[in-house]
DNA sequence: CCAATTGTTATTTA
DNA sequence: ATAAATAACAATTG
């Protein structure tokens, strides 16, 4: 489920923790999600330890604790991917955790609940005086100053003969962009998802550059961006005016155009785009 | 039983 | 050697 202002919108929810000290930590140890960490270590390091704050970077987040097991001038580092199915979830302190809540963070007054059932997602964790690699190591997001015009040619030459919709998917350089977004970017540009991507022309760079930011602003500020209010439903502010409440309906049709709405198997991924709107070259 | 699912990664193919 | 395509991962639902 989750991509770029979903991840965010889940980081809000666990925001309710900070400066709350964990009082338990409850993990389902053999759970696929753990594959690169030690929920033994997790637990052991955050018994006690407060949460100092958090961030939100492409489809991942990072949950950053002090004090209790962990030593002076160093932080715990919580790193959190939800893959296809997970999320966060904010219950109450002496909820028992269900089948697949696989890490849960118990404070006073809440518990902070992981839940992956399809176990894409991934947990890690660092102790250190700095984030870790894994997090660091993150391209610069759509909305900084580093995603260029020039970057995306760039990108998308060194992948020409891949069609378009799968280079959209590609993190290091489109990073928070996942299937519905990708869909909802090209639509607004106006380009045929199988287009291979060496066969843009200038102008059509610029659209699919300027439709990226875009979507990722506006999706951000209707799912409560920093310094707004906190809608009660993952993506219930979005209009109607975007393909993303189209794509799925059989029968869907073109916002835009009233037109009907394809569906198809571009890049490995189910598609859906306007044959109206979006042109083969 | 079959197909589908808003993600990533290892492996195979070109 | 690099890029593109495919399989695999797991659970659930229709």
């Amino acid at each position: 489920m989750p991509e770029l202002a979903e991840v965010e919108f889940f980081r809000r929810r666990w925001a309710a923790g900070h400066r709350g000290r964990v009082r338990s930590v409850r993990v389902h140890p053999r759970a696929r999600v753990f594959r690169e960490a030690d929920p033994a270590r997790i637990a052991h390091a955050l018994m006690g330890a407060r949460l100092a704050g958090s961030e939100a970077a492409a489809k991942q987040m990072l949950f950053r604790f002090t004090g209790g097991a962990i030593g002076r001038g160093r932080s715990g580092w919580l790193g959190v991917h939800l893959g296809m199915s997970g999320e966060l979830l904010v219950a109450p302190a002496d909820q028992a955790p269900a089948r697949h809540d696989h890490l849960v963070l118990v404070q006073d007054r809440r518990a902070l609940v992981f839940r992956d059932p399809r176990m894409f997602g991934r947990i890690r964790f660092d102790v250190g005086a700095k984030p870790p690699q894994w997090w660091t190591a993150i391209a610069p997001a759509i909305l900084s100053d580093h995603f260029t015009v020039e970057a995306v040619g760039d990108f998308l030459r060194r992948h020409a003969r891949s069609p378009i919709k799968a280079v959209l998917l590609r993190q290091e350089r489109f990073p928070g962009i996942g299937n519905w977004m990708a869909d909802e970017v090209l639509w607004r540009a106006a380009l045929h998802p199988a287009r291979r991507s060496g066969s843009l022309r200038p102008a059509e760079v610029r659209a699919l550059h300027r439709e990226c930011r875009w979507v990722c602003r506006e999706a951000l500020a209707r799912n409560g961006g920093r310094g707004r209010p906190l809608p009660p439903d993952l993506n219930v502010n979005l209009p109607r005016s975007w393909l993303f409440w189209h794509r799925w309906e059989d029968g869907g049709t073109c916002p835009r155009s009233g037109r009907p709405l394809a569906r198809a198997e571009i890049g490995g991924r189910t598609t859906c785009w306007s044959p109206a709107r979006q042109r083969l070259r």
